[in-house]
DNA sequence: AAGCCAATTAGACAAAGTCCAAGTGTTGGT
DNA sequence: ACCAACACTTGGACTTTGTCTAATTGGCTT
């Protein structure tokens, strides 16, 4: 693993490991998502990818977004009633969601088992299951 | 279990007992979200009541909705970017959420048994746990 | 009836996200 | 080099969910 895993010719080629044409802006959006390392949402994701040089509208993000989301490239994490998060971590794993200060924390799906659950309905298919783990930092 | 557990009169108790002043308006809400045996939004509740007889504003519902949520008479679930949906059940549960139809079901907590989560993070309470396991209805 | 406080209200507002029609690239064919 | 075709991006209007506020209403208590 190279010491700058995110420079922009590698994104674009993971971008085209998806499927997906590397433009300008998608690259710059990717670069955002993913160098960061954090859970960002679309605002921040905007303000980050204007913040450096070029400009991207809102539109273009949330296209974006929604395509890497439709590739499979990014994840979407929904803890919080206002906004979306978006998640490079494809890895299966869940969250820590610290309800006073937002900010929400993987843990490694690793070693997690779920037993007692019960089996689907009939005619669908699973297609995921999400732990939200909700931490107060409060001290009451 | 009488066979109309959701009279006003009842409801009205209920409130009580929760520290909630009933007035008409939170009685009309909270038997929207009781009889109605399902996870509904703000903007059907705000339906149902409307529906029925008495207008209730939209900042009522919402007034109320936090009310009861504070007062742990209802829980939300947060599992569409778009929306929360108020849940009556506030017997330790979980969910199946199908992505493709927006419904709800409930899980029973009991009998399922999640090991193999990290220690939580220093000076933080636990404030719950919530598996939302997503399945699609599609055939492919 | 007067006064008090809680609850309700309409409507303005805010924020997240979508939509659309026009504009800007980019590519490939000749 | 030019043109056509297609893909991508854009601003801005729009929609939806939810909040806020200032004014009004409604119940009690005396």
């Amino acid at each position: 693993m190279s010491r700058d895993k995110y420079t922009r010719d590698n994104l674009a080629e993971v971008l085209r490991g998806h499927g997906i044409n590397p433009t300008h802006q998608r690259i710059e959006i990717a670069h955002a998502i993913f160098s960061h390392g954090e859970h960002l949402s679309a605002d921040r994701i905007l303000a980050l990818v204007n913040d450096r040089a070029s400009e991207t509208s809102k539109a273009t993000v949330y296209n974006t977004l929604n395509l890497f989301l439709e590739k499979q490239l990014i994840r979407e994490v929904i803890v919080d009633p206002s906004k979306v998060f978006y998640d490079p971590n494809t890895e299966p794993h869940h969250h820590f969601y610290n309800v006073d200060s937002g900010e929400l924390t993987d843990i490694d799906a690793r070693g997690i088992r779920v037993t007692g659950l019960p089996a689907l309905p009939r005619g669908v298919k699973a297609d995921g299951v999400d732990i939200i783990v909700r931490i107060r930092s409060g001290t009451d």
